[in-house]
DNA sequence: TACTATTTATAAGC
DNA sequence: GGCTTATAAATAGTA
């Protein structure tokens, strides 16, 4: 839209580029926002601008679920378009799964950072969170817990045991490099957007001791 | 656009928001295509349609360059002990620089932050401990899950850098929370951005296929 | 699935 | 960065 027809082909004015980026950003986020809400839709939406800045938006609802279904179609090894009906829907699994994955992912970074003493604190916070989600734990009923097991069962071999042995068969495989989790909170009337970086780091890491730059360029 | 304004809100009409959602769901996908390519950035999309099924878009540019572009922007937030743009394409000293970036990184962000703002977030996350530790005690599952929420929102806060660039969003709909998995193959010497459901792509030649893109080249 | 009447997005220009 | 305008694109309702 506009003045003239854009042919879809990169902008190779920098600042034309910069523009239509600014633009077009607000126009994908306005578009991701009303698909979201008009369509009741899971969505996520993440852009990295020519600058570096991230951008992003997710919609609402039910993103466990989606996780839970990924988490089993893995299992089958993505063969089939199998529709994973049997999940569990229920708002304490959900809390679960996401004060898990949340405190999982946020005691994994700061163990392995230097030492802090407001990481320290962060940690001693965390553990008492962790007791808290226990007993929350406990109060739930067994499928939910399996449904938490299956996914930190399937978490647990994403981060861990597949990189590894996806190496076994590069020739018909991709490697499983990392498994990067971006958490968006919208709490409220805030937003927190995290990424463990310190699983990064670590699955990096390895990636490059264990395959190298050997084959890439 | 179309013969009516229609106001942002849940199409009630079952049909109706499946119609609605196949339409803007290309018309999602299109843009999100134009964008990457219009201004050579790196963008991903993912939807799950109300039916459970799942769309997604990516870029095709290199995801280690994404993290490289990353890590440098974070390293030139402080003083930088590299030239990033010179040794991005020679793979020897790359993996040093991904190496060192991501291991300073990951101290870095703690050093730079606010100590007062910082001790004051811990407070804060005290506090709110403190709140849900009283829920629980009280097995009030639904105020406990608040709570907790706002707990980890807090810690959010403490641990990562608070992006304040789409506030407005979040005014429309609070209370969300989305998590959101992406992972990063590596095969030989070309990188996939792959989120979970198939290869990304089949989507995006089934996308390709299924809008009016070729017929704009 | 295809067709319009409209609304919406946006390329240029300021 | 924001505002304006002409124009291209997207799409809501319909056949």
């Amino acid at each position: 839209m506009g003045r003239v027809k854009l042919p879809i082909s990169r902008i190779v004015n920098n600042t034309n580029r910069q523009v239509t980026f600014s633009k077009r950003r607000n126009g994908i986020l306005k578009k991701a926002y009303e698909l979201a809400v008009l369509c009741d839709i899971d969505i996520a939406l993440f852009m990295v601008s020519p600058s570096g800045r991230i951008s992003y938006f997710s919609g609402t609802k039910r993103i466990e679920d989606v996780m839970l279904q990924y988490f089993n179609l893995k299992d089958e090894e993505r063969e089939s378009d199998h529709d994973s009906e049997g999940i569990v829907h229920d708002k304490e699994v959900r809390q679960i799964l996401i004060c898990n994955d949340t405190y999982k992912f946020g005691r994994e970074r700061t163990r392995s950072s230097n030492s802090n003493e407001y990481k320290q604190e962060i940690m001693n916070l965390q553990h008492q969170l962790e007791i808290a989600k226990e007993q929350l734990r406990q109060s739930s009923e067994e499928r939910l817990s399996e449904a938490l097991n299956l996914v930190e069962k399937r978490k647990r071999h994403l981060l861990t045991d597949h990189s590894s042995s996806y190496q076994e068969t590069v020739e018909v495989s991709p490697q499983l490099f990392v498994v990067w989790l971006v958490v968006v909170f919208f709490v409220y009337d805030s937003a927190c957007f995290w990424i463990p970086y310190r699983d990064i780091d670590d699955h990096f890491f390895l990636w490059i001791q264990s395959t190298s730059f050997n084959q890439c360029h």
